[in-house]
DNA sequence: GCGTAAAACT
């Protein structure tokens, strides 16, 4: 039986795939069906957004899945242990591929669903055929996405010993892999051969190049090749002028980046809204939320719509800079366009809202919105969130939502500051809820809280107001006991003739231990 | 003959 041609310089590249060890009976004992030959359709399988699974690999003309190859990759991917040769004997047995074109269509069809280790062990076996072009091309994108370039590289090297032309994309995708990883001189070294071979590069490959230099910082240089190609015959595109700008706004310099905003729009290019993200991106980064907000208007002004990294990018960078009115604008236009709202986000926007209620009492409700919305869809609010919702439930007289929360809160097993459970007291007594408030004291005790005379204060002037003088001279007791002097006394007052003296329960009720 | 490039937060 004759073999795959193989180079030497393959052997050692691509072929050096350890194969598996044992044997798998059980799937050499299958009857599998003569295998038809199958067509590829490449759109139906990239709109069919691939999963993992090698199910919608191969496709009939109908686009529906074939099931013959569907059962011998699902069968090979599932035995770690199936030899090379058996696999082989598989494939052969089902009628194995008659040109290299079938071959580099299965292969294509693996490295696009992402199955590089299935890719490669096929590539590893051995049949009849040589490898063409296309099939050292797709391998090296398969290597490429795998994030090697070095052996994307050497493949390529391979490619050009035994005399075969790579095409701009092949070049073009390597360069891309080294710039993505920063490693531009090797991207360069991938150039410089493009240009030795006579290979021109296209707007693609100069694209690539730039976003690489921008990546690692050398935006000036990505300026000045930008300057390059305008001077050349390559036409620049959108995808060129947002590569140099998210260059400048990542080192904070957005106003180049407008600069060059316009320069695309006077050369009729249409930013698209990740030309826009990006400027966003540049202005919260330095700190100017109202010009974030401007260019969301000239966005929407120019008919592109705001996807949700914009908002995204919006809302954190509004909070960041504590634009909460502005942020909160921007949360409700979240909603109202249906996009999710990270959690990390919702915590922090209702942290803003919580605080600056403090001075806008109308954002309350705000607030309240927020926290609602978190807890329906169990998002985590933080510790500080949590005082802040208690504190804004209390200035909102939204008692029993306070005292939920702080009971929520201390059942997570938080523990909430001294403040806030003063917070919920004062609120408690104001509505003349003493004994709830007493309650929320027990609880303070509870979570290992050291009252100030705040608390303690509250608590008796209330009391006394209630003309309740026994808890009050108890509670006074308590804080004598440990070491704090409450503002107020408890009163003495008269019924008929009798005067009540608390001083005489003070003294026993003061050695009562607290625990 | 098939394929190549983009933005935010965490």
């Amino acid at each position: 039986m004759p073999f795959l041609i193989i180079s030497p310089s393959q052997q050692h590249s691509i072929f050096s795939i350890s194969p598996l060890i044992s044997t798998v009976q059980p799937l050499l004992n299958n009857t599998l069906k003569p295998l038809h030959r199958t067509q590829i359709d490449f759109a139906l399988i990239k709109t069919q957004s691939l999963t993992k699974q090698s199910c919608n690999l191969y496709l009939d003309n109908k686009g529906t899945v074939n099931s013959q190859w569907q059962d011998i990759l699902e069968a090979i991917k599932a035995s770690s242990t199936l030899q090379n040769l058996e696999i082989s004997r598989i494939i052969e047995q089902n009628g194995g591929f008659k040109t290299i074109s079938d071959f580099n269509h299965l292969l294509i069809s693996l490295v696009l669903a992402d199955e590089f280790e299935l890719a490669l062990k096929l590539s590893s076996l051995s049949y009849a055929l040589a490898p063409d072009v296309n099939t050292y091309s797709i391998w090296v994108s398969l290597y490429c996405k795998k994030n090697d370039p070095e052996t994307a590289k050497s493949i390529l090297g391979n490619m050009l010993k035994d005399g075969f032309q790579p095409k701009v994309a092949t070049f073009t995708t390597l360069i891309n892999t080294f710039c993505k990883g920063g490693k531009l001189q090797k991207a360069y070294e991938v150039f410089d051969v493009m240009g030795q071979i006579g290979c021109e590069p296209t707007i693609y490959t100069y694209n690539c190049l730039l976003k690489g230099l921008c990546f690692v910082g050398r935006v000036e240089e990505a300026y000045e090749l930008l300057l390059n190609i305008k001077k050349s015959n390559k036409k620049p595109d959108l995808y060129t002028y947002t590569a140099v700008m998210d260059g400048f706004c990542k080192v904070g310099r957005s106003n180049e980046a407008l600069e060059l905003l316009e320069e695309a729009l006077e050369m009729g290019l249409i930013p698209n809204v990740v030309t826009y993200n990006t400027l966003f991106n540049g202005y919260f980064k330095e700190g100017r939320p109202l010009d974030g907000i401007k260019l969301l208007k000239k966005m929407k002004k120019q008919n592109c719509v705001p996807d949700h990294i914009t908002y995204s990018t919006l809302l954190h960078g509004l909070l960041k800079w504590g634009k909460i009115r502005a942020a909160s604008k921007i949360y409700k236009e979240m909603l109202n366009h249906d996009f999710e709202v990270d959690g990390r986000i919702m915590n922090s926007l209702l942290r803003g809202l919580c605080r600056q209620s403090r001075k806008e009492k109308e954002m309350l409700k705000d607030a309240y919105q927020v926290f609602e919305r978190m807890q329906s869809r169990m998002l985590v609010v933080d510790p500080v969130g949590y005082e802040l919702v208690i504190e804004a439930f209390c200035s909102g007289k939204e008692l029993d939502k306070a005292l939920e929360s702080l009971y929520e809160v201390v059942r997570i097993g938080y523990s909430p500051k001294a403040f806030t459970f003063s917070n919920v007291i004062r609120v408690l007594c104001l509505e003349g809820k003493v004994d709830k408030a007493l309650l929320v004291f027990i609880l303070m005790l509870k979570v290992g809280k050291s009252p100030s005379s705040v608390p303690f204060s509250l608590l008796i002037n209330e009391l006394n107001q209630q003309r309740k003088p026994l808890t009050a001279c108890y509670l006074y007791g308590v804080a004598l006991k440990s070491g704090v002097v409450p503002r107020n006394k408890p009163e003495v007052y008269m019924r008929g003739n009798e005067v009540f003296n608390p001083g005489s329960v003070l003294i026993p009720l003061s050695l009562c231990a607290f625990s």
